[in-house]
RNA sequence: GGCGUGUUCGUCUAACGGUUAGGACGGAGCCCUCUCAAGGCUUAAAUACGGGUUCGAUUCCCGUACGCGCUACCA
């Protein structure tokens, strides 16, 4: 395919949706596919729902996935600006020839009028729309009354009779007649455009080969392809991605569980896999495979296997794809976004050496990243306290006596590996005639505090000799 | 209300007329085992309903039901 260039088009409301992020990466993967540019706009034409620092807010999120755009704010390529509020001359000027061509008129109705309409036609259980009471004022008419500055909005003309038909790549084609298509506004009061006009012309304007955005837009696909027409444009193609639900099946929301790309950030979860997850919601590879890097998933994304029906946002897949990923990075990796963890929990100054051990043993077992900071706290310091059940169930009278024999041969050792902590223990239990588990549980709590974790030996090994015979000393003299 | 759109295990999905309807997450059970996990194995679990078309429908068509979306001078 050639010259495919796509747009993610936001409205910066505060921050980047998880359904937003999405819509950004399916746009992106179709564009890298087809070696295509990948643009961001930001669609800020409503005055009132302006949000401070949201446009940066959104970048560094995107930024942060790995979504990274060719053309957007900070950016500026050959179609800028890209953000909406700085290009409205051209809105301005497009409406114009709209009305010169009579595909769009003046209204001068005030919104308490179109209120009270719209209260009659609930009434009367009719279809809500403008009554366009302002279509048939003459031109002239409408020239005098703009310029005596009464106020007005622009909007487009929406022929009485015939019908809209277009594809998408998702739905297939859909037809809607026009007699049901509303009389649309273009141009605000306020002199900026509604979303309907903007997102055409400027669409237009950047060279938009397809329009990737969610299905919510289904609906008002008519009047922005019957705005086409009226400006004799070609049409991009269009394509409208299925949703992503609450698990009750409503529109993913902020009151059931965390809808900002941030959140998840913050919990601990990879961008890796976030981006898998969420290009899994709707897509998929046609096999079995589930795990997928972002560059993967552009060498095989395609909208033939994109699904038309919405998909539930199901976090238990989201833990388990997080620990899948977190397996394969390195413990170098790992190390960079651990230690500032652990920094502000007051845990500093411990080697990377040893760090990098503690998460070797810990990443098998985790499901997000602060999981490394919660899970195995002895790695970080002494334990102070022993687990109450543990105690009750492997501390017995005789377990001190049973330490010390270990102690001293622990004490002994020239190499404190777990092999040879295991062999030395595995001799001591012989010994005293005991079950090998009667001493390692014991041992488990006295070095760790708890009854949970890794390997013992392999804890004992990272812990290192001098750390494991402080431990069991100081456990002996408080549990006795 | 109108318009649009969708409907395969609880969830994400595969099967583009012929399969014992497959996989994954989650659940259950077993194994492994020094604990907790992880891992391995096994298992329960789905084609919304009714009509067609067809030798044969999850698959194609129509209807019904239900869900969702839109119905602003918000995007």
């Amino acid at each position: 395919m050639d010259n495919v260039r796509v747009r993610f088009a936001p409205s910066p409301t505060g921050y980047l949706h998880v359904g937003g992020l999405r819509t950004a990466l399916y746009n992106y993967l179709f564009a890298k596919r087809n070696n295509g540019t990948f643009i961001l706009r930001i669609e800020d034409t409503d005055q009132s729902r302006k949000v401070e620092g949201a446009v940066e807010n959104l970048i560094s999120s995107l930024t942060w996935a790995g979504v990274e755009f060719d053309e957007g704010p900070g950016k500026e390529g050959a179609f800028g600006p890209y953000v909406q509020s700085q290009r409205l001359h051209h809105y301005w000027w497009q409406t114009q020839q709209l009305v010169d061509a009579d595909k769009a008129y003046c209204c001068f109705c005030t919104p308490e009028r179109l209120e009270k309409v719209r209260e009659q036609q609930i009434a009367e259980k009719k279809s809500i729309t403008y009554d366009r009471l302002c279509r048939e004022i003459p031109q002239t008419e409408a020239r005098k009354r703009v310029e005596a500055g009464e106020p007005y909005v622009v909007r487009m003309k929406v022929p009485l009779e015939g019908e809209v038909t277009f594809d998408d790549m998702i739905r297939g084609t859909v037809t809607i007649a026009n007699a049901i298509l509303d009389d649309q506004v273009l141009l605000k009061t306020d002199g900026y455009p509604t979303y309907h006009l903007a997102v055409v012309v400027d669409d237009h304007a950047m060279q938009i080969s397809h329009v990737i955005r969610g299905e919510e837009w289904l609906p008002s696909t008519p009047k922005h392809v019957l705005l086409y027409q009226f400006f004799g444009w070609d049409l991009p193609v269009f394509a409208h991605l299925p949703l992503l639900l609450n698990p009750d099946g409503s529109k993913l929301s902020k009151r059931q569980g965390d809808v900002a790309v941030e959140d998840y950030r913050t919990k601990g979860y990879l961008k890796e896999a976030l981006v898998n997850f969420i290009a899994f919601l709707g897509w998929n590879p046609g096999d079995t495979r589930e795990i997928f890097s972002l560059q993967e998933l552009v060498n095989e994304f395609s909208f033939e296997r994109v699904g038309k029906s919405g998909a539930v946002f199901n976090i238990d897949k989201l833990n388990w794809l997080n620990q899948q990923h977190i397996r394969l990075k390195t413990e170098d990796e790992l190390l960079v976004t651990v230690k500032p963890m652990l920094a502000e929990k007051g845990w500093t100054g411990l080697p990377d050496d040893y760090l990098k051990r503690v998460i070797a043993l810990l990443k098998d077992r985790i499901t997000v990243m602060p999981d490394f900071t919660t899970e195995c706290t002895f790695f970080y310091e002494d334990p102070k306290s022993f687990d109450e059940k543990g105690r009750a169930k492997n501390w017995g009278a005789d377990t001190a006596g049973h330490l010390s024999v270990i102690m001293e041969k622990y004490a002994a050792c020239e190499d404190f590996t777990a092999a040879t902590t295991e062999q030395l223990l595995r001799a001591a239990a012989e010994e005293l005639h005991v079950s090998a588990g009667k001493l390692i549980h014991p041992v488990r709590l006295a070095a760790t505090g708890v009854s949970l974790g890794p390997s013992l030996f392999h804890v004992l090994e990272v812990l290192g000799k001098e750390t494991t015979l402080r431990r069991m000393t100081y456990a002996i003299e408080t549990l006795g």
